[in-house]
DNA sequence: TTAAATGTAACTTTTGAAGTTGCGTCAGTC
DNA sequence: GACTGACGCAACTTCAAAAGTTACATTTAA
């Protein structure tokens, strides 16, 4: 797996969860699917089971499961569940004395925070369940699911 | 210097060179304002060279300096010079038989577009005129060619 | 000719994400 | 009650991209 694919591989597990939320996913499938570890894959979900948008279940038969209907998840709502940010100026970085950078600062933040709702409010238009019902293809390997 | 800072490296520097445009800056001096080195500014500055925003000299009393009026360049020159985008979603990290990434993708493509363009349209509302005369301190230690 | 600057290639260092290993805990199943 | 198969988590290693460094060729003014 590439750098900074959390959200790339929260989006993927999801969409293929709601093509069938009944059923309980393992990591261990979920990373096989996704070409990544297990470990990795209970971190990221982590994130999105905190954020309440996935339930898990210890011991034998446990495993992964949507914790809403797949039509009440958006994109959005796993893009923040992970925190991360789009664009980071770390303000620590910036030379406390140089007026220029403070100056820069100013005007940037704002950019950067409009930005980001921009984003946001584009991806909470798109659920977990238009991704599954969108897609076109009929691949045997990874749709049967459905 | 922190990672990923050339945008910052290089909206900063022109916020100085806007203050003083007739001025050569030689790229020891730059960096050693922006506290890194003289090699990592040729490199980041080269760019927006190639990008048509700076010139620069070769020899002695060489150095940088603005190809344009302060007033005619914007946040939004520099981003765009320094060819980064704010959101990489590689395609080819995609597997090529799964469905539901290719349904994501075509959701997130648009999104990432739309989310870009609205990044630049509000950098482009700012000069590094702008970011110079905003500048609210009066510290000698960087603000001292004005 | 010399000094001071850029241009650039090649290399090393740093850093954060991803990947891995190991083990504890929990819950069905035999 | 032991066994099996799942998550939870901490600690460590690997990897890749950016930054930093070194070295040297080239250029230009004094």
């Amino acid at each position: 797996m590439k750098r900074n694919s959390r959200l790339a591989l929260a989006m993927h597990t999801l969409g293929h969860m709601a093509a069938n939320p009944s059923h309980m996913h393992t990591s261990s499938e979920i990373a096989e699917h996704a070409g990544t570890n297990p470990v990795v894959v209970r971190r990221v979900l982590g994130k999105l089971r905190e954020a309440g948008l996935l339930t898990s279940e210890k011991g034998h038969a446990g495993g992964w499961c949507l914790a809403r209907e797949p039509h009440l998840i958006t994109l959005a709502d796993i893009y923040l569940a992970l925190g991360e940010r789009l664009i980071s100026m770390d303000e620590n970085d910036c030379a406390p004395d140089c007026c220029i950078e403070h100056s820069l600062l100013n005007h940037i933040s704002e950019v950067i925070k409009s930005t980001e709702q921009n984003f946001i409010n584009h991806l909470a238009t798109t659920t977990i369940a238009d991704v599954q019902k969108a897609k076109k293809c009929k691949c045997k390997t990874c749709c049967d699911e459905a």
